[in-house]
DNA sequence: CTAGGGTTAG
């Protein structure tokens, strides 16, 4: 019977004197209860007292009667506080609770560990064990391997538990302890325990079978999943949404369509597939697949979108390329709130680079500091999306701080950065952090050591390119896909030609990535049958040809000279449903501006569809006027460069300033260098870097350049050069542009 | 009073 009033904590407020309680068992002499004992007579129970109830006068308040006391209605409003999140009320309750069992121990530490306080919630349940007349039962044991399993600090802790457990052997077999024991080592990334934690649970249940499959799906064994998810339909175990979810990643992960939809058919028969879980991982099997209708459509039968589901529609639309549809995502579930659609760290990662992949800084700017204000600024996700957001809007001093704050970075934090300064060409930065990963970091994987071999192939360091490859034998990741085009294009790009095919040869599986890298080798060393050839084999081992494929078969036409041939291409390109993009255009653009097929280039150039058009197409068609001699044209391409790339409009100035010059006319030469420097824009020198030998360093020169202490026997070289160029038939081109410092 | 599930960043 529940005596008293008010909570303990009010008593002061409240002068009614504090309630007697009975417990009707004689306590171990060994407790620890600051309480008074009271001798009973032979055949009754003993009055145990908490001391502050002792010391008043008894006739303050007669000692009642009744059923037994029990904390049960204290484990009533216990359990109502930790459902509503009240874990501090909770914990005081708990606290002045004159009396606590088991269910009280074990509601209060599942509030603790509901409210991710794994610390919190194990050192209660240490302070539980040390109580004599409380023994850990399965409940609590429970609770206690979940909250180790939910903190890697405290898995270790676990472990131990796990084999006191087992020494003193007291609690009977229970499939929660089991199943929460093979959560535990599951998350901790020991799959084999784990299993056989459930080999060895005497009855599994539909839960563990559940965290069985799941164990395989975490540990990146989506078909061993399926396959243990198909016995557990054997054993005739039934299933809940949980199951299919699980069921359902694997599916996903995988990218099995067939199975995925046999599951998708057993939900709907269950009517699981509005299940937000369900749901969402449908969604994810589908657009995985590229069924991005279907996967919209299991979202949209919810009826209202959780965080996940909206992060799933957002992270989606960035996957494909349409971070501003990504964006509008975001909008339109700000505008639609419901129920647990507040985003979440995961939802800031996903607009935060769609904001990157837009290159819109500012955009990126607000949301940054929207995460702020929610509070996610210390999440690992929210700082990995930043650090990419600034390293690729150029903001890398930003993406240095951001990376430097994070307290625990993991490979992908690693990647970004290293990815970030590759990416600005900034190679010895990148080396420097990715040595330092070496000794700090986690190992490197595939992203880390293809941003890097990208690098060496923009800067054409072979030896450095080299050491990485070395590093990817050594990772075993040299037959990864993305690592094997990274080094194709980078020994490509670093002159050994040789070494990409070996390369490429060596590749284990065809990729289209590790072809279009090949091809693009082949047709910027000017080896364009062999470019063509490869691009005509690749049908054949099941790839289809790609925008990137047609790139490289375009710039083998152009560089090969074969014009009707690569503009067959370009017609084709459709047929193969690829889009014709801004690089199609100017490789086939150059080509015909080489082939001195002016018109036809200007042509194509304007009949781009809207929006596609650069600066890089017109400027090909203004040389090629230029180099004619026609002004008119000239003039009329210079324009459209100067309207589409008012920033680099400097090399228009220079192209019609020599133009004119060309003509003799110095006079209109002169005006228009005056317009341009009137507009403030200058034509930045081009430098080029040379590094002969393998020696430190290099030569870096502009063109002109006479500082090199051997300017001599350089020009002595290039003299000969030139010379065996016109023996062999070459005549140089009209020099067009020169360069201001 | 106890155990299992989906979305994210390179």
């Amino acid at each position: 019977m529940f005596l008293r009033k008010t909570p303990p904590y009010n008593s002061n407020a409240n002068p009614s004197p504090p309630p007697l309680h009975i417990k009707p068992m004689v306590l171990p002499i060994r407790h620890r209860f600051r309480t008074l004992r009271f001798a009973a007579p032979r055949g009754k129970n003993s009055l145990v007292l908490p001391v502050h109830l002792a010391n008043r006068p008894f006739s303050a308040e007669p000692i009642r009667s009744g059923p037994p006391p029990s904390p049960y209605e204290d484990n009533a409003r216990l359990r109502t506080l930790v459902k509503s999140d009240r874990l501090r009320d909770a914990r005081r309750l708990f606290d002045e609770m004159p009396h606590r069992d088991e269910i009280s121990w074990t509601t209060l530490i599942s509030g603790y560990v509901r409210a991710a306080d794994s610390l919190g919630a194990l050192s209660l349940f240490s302070r539980m064990l040390s109580e004599p007349s409380l023994s850990p039962d399965p409940f609590v044991l429970s609770l206690a391997f979940k909250a180790c399993a939910a903190d890697p600090v405290l898995r270790p802790h676990g472990e131990c538990l796990h084999a006191r457990v087992l020494k003193t052997g007291v609690h009977p077999s229970s499939v929660f302890v089991a199943t929460s024991l093979l959560d535990m080592y599951s998350k901790s990334g020991y799959p084999v325990r784990a299993l056989q934690v459930f080999d060895e649970t005497r009855h599994p249940n539909a839960v563990s079978w559940t965290g069985a499959v799941a164990t395989l799906v975490r540990a990146a064994r989506p078909r061993d999943a399926l396959l243990r998810f198909a016995s557990m339909l054997a054993a005739g175990v039934p299933c809940d949404s949980h199951t299919y979810a699980v069921a359902l990643k694997a599916c996903a992960d995988a990218a099995i369509l067939p199975q995925g939809r046999e599951i998708h058919s057993r939900t709907l028969r269950l009517g699981l597939d509005a299940t937000p879980f369900v749901a969402n991982t449908l969604a994810a099997l589908y657009l995985r697949c590229g069924h991005l209708r279907r996967g919209l459509t299991v979202l949209n039968r919810l009826r209202s979108r959780d965080v996940a589901a909206w992060t799933t529609i957002i992270s989606t639309h960035v996957q494909l390329g349409r971070e501003t549809d990504a964006i509008y995502a975001f909008i339109k579930m700000r505008a639609h709130p419901s129920d647990g659609s507040d985003p979440n760290e995961y939802t800031y990662a996903a607009v935060l680079s769609a904001c990157a992949g837009l290159v819109r800084l500012t955009w990126g700017e607000q949301i940054h500091g929207h995460a702020i204000r929610r509070g996610f600024s210390g999440s690992k996700s929210v700082a990995n999306a930043l650090v990419t957001l600034y390293a690729r809007t150029g903001r890398l001093d930003a993406a240095d701080i951001l990376f430097r704050e994070t307290a625990v970075k993991d490979i992908v934090s690693w990647s970004a950065i290293i990815s970030g300064h590759a990416g600005e060409g900034h190679v010895e930065k990148s080396f420097a952090l990715f040595s330092e990963m070496r000794v700090t970091g986690p190992a490197p994987n595939e992203f880390t050591l293809s941003s890097l071999l990208s690098a060496c192939a923009g800067a054409a360091m072979l030896d450095a390119g080299r050491q990485i490859h070395a590093h990817a034998i050594a990772e075993g990741l040299e037959a990864d896909a993305m690592v094997t085009s990274a080094l194709i294009t980078m020994y490509s790009k670093s002159g050994s030609i040789e070494e990409a095919e070996r390369v490429f040869a060596r590749r284990r599986r065809d990729e289209v990535v590790s072809w279009t890298a090949m091809i693009n080798g082949y047709a910027e060393h000017g080896r364009c049958q062999n470019a063509v050839e490869l691009f005509h084999e690749m049908p054949a081992t099941g790839l289809k040809p790609d925008g990137v494929a047609f790139i490289g078969v375009l710039t083998a036409c152009c560089h090969g000279g074969m014009v009707d041939r690569g503009l067959r291409y370009f017609e084709k390109m459709g047929e193969y449903g690829v889009e014709k993009g801004r690089e199609h255009y100017g490789c086939v653009v150059d080509m015909l501006v080489r082939a001195g097929r002016v018109s036809e280039a200007e042509g194509l150039a304007a009949g781009m569809p809207v929006g596609t058009a650069d600066g890089v197409v017109w400027t090909a068609v203004m040389r090629g006027w230029a180099s004619r001699g026609n002004e008119e044209a000239g003039r009329r391409a210079a324009a459209r460069v100067m309207e589409l790339e008012p920033q680099g409009a400097a090399g228009a100035h220079v192209v019609l300033a020599n133009l004119y010059a060309g003509k003799g006319r110095w006079g209109e030469a002169a005006e228009e260098r005056k317009r341009m420097r009137k507009k403030g824009v200058r034509k930045g020198a081009g430098w080029s870097w040379v590094a002969v030998g393998g020696g430190e360093g290099g030569a870096v020169f502009v063109a002109g350049d006479r500082s090199h202490a051997r300017r001599e026997d350089i020009y002595e070289v290039l003299a000969l050069v030139y010379y065996e160029a016109r023996r062999a038939g070459y005549v140089p081109e009209l020099d067009l542009e020169t360069e201001e410092e």
